[in-house]
DNA sequence: ATGTCGAGCAAAGCTCGA
């Protein structure tokens, strides 16, 4: 099975760019982040004749989320993310699928900081942190993948000189995402590329990063002990970020042997 | 400190979020 996970930053804008690759990677599970497009506006039938089924948690302007399968029907598991009934952020969207559970989410990006994006952000990490131990021991494979605007360490970024302010590199943020691993998670990028460099998965749009490959890895794929015993391979579609009208990420993915 | 991109609002450029 061929799972992954691509902010597309727009799924109307970039509908192009997400059907040519579904087209050519064919991946079983998508998780997509930055729908920006409210639960009605999301393209069902375009997705639908691609060979998807989907679930989704809409959003007027930001965020959103979304669950593609082509091996069966999705089933919800959750929405939302527990721990704070007040947030209307549609930022988790979980379902059952192939046999595995999947969440697909979009950590707060928050910047700037400090501030009260910031401790939103951290109060978020913490809200995932306390649902994630309680996935963990599942006997199915789990697998949390997503956008989570974290850039883990120095080895996982081009260069950090221009960053240092910014919210994904701050020791709260390499913190917070350190203790989803404790809880024993794995990355599956890292677990891939134990000493060479991993691959980066969004290089922005400012000052020709992509150009100049000043990438950094923040999409990551959270694997519970029994998805990491069944993990084969796992990898990033970079190209997929050099085309046009691209989105700032690549999709991120993980072949597990089921 | 800067930079790019896209959408909403409302009628063109500003604002926001990333």
């Amino acid at each position: 099975m061929r799972l992954a996970t691509f902010n597309i930053n727009g799924v109307n804008t970039r509908l192009a760019n997400l059907l040519e690759w579904l087209d050519e990677a064919e991946p079983d599970i998508v998780c997509l982040q930055e729908l920006k497009a409210t639960t009605e506006q999301f393209p069902v039938k375009a997705i639908r004749d691609a060979g998807y089924d989907a679930v989704w948690q809409g959003e007027h302007r930001w965020n959103g989320v979304a669950i593609l399968s082509r091996i069966g029907e999705p089933v919800v598991t959750r929405r939302r993310l527990p721990g704070d009934e007040a947030d209307g952020q549609s930022r988790y969207v979980e379902a059952a699928v192939g046999g595995v559970l999947v969440a697909s989410l979009y950590l707060p990006n928050g910047n700037p900081q400090p501030g009260p994006k910031f401790d939103y952000k951290l109060a978020w990490f913490d809200r995932l942190a306390r649902h994630a131990k309680t996935l963990l021991k599942t006997e199915a494979p789990v697998i949390l993948a997503g956008d989570y605007n974290v850039v883990p360490t120095e080895a996982d970024i081009y260069n950090s000189r221009s960053w240092k302010k910014d919210a994904l590199l701050q020791p709260e943020s390499r913190a917070a995402y350190q203790r989803l691993l404790d809880q024993g998670w794995t990355d599956a990028i890292r677990e891939r590329f134990p000493n060479d460099p991993p691959p980066w998965t969004f290089w922005q749009y400012f000052r020709q990063a992509w150009e100049r490959d000043a990438g950094l890895r923040i999409d990551h794929l959270l694997l519970n002990p029994a998805a990491a015993e069944r993990l084969r391979d796992a990898g990033v579609d970079r190209e997929v970020r050099g085309r046009e009208k691209a989105s700032d990420h690549a999709p991120t993915w993980i072949e597990l042997d089921l």
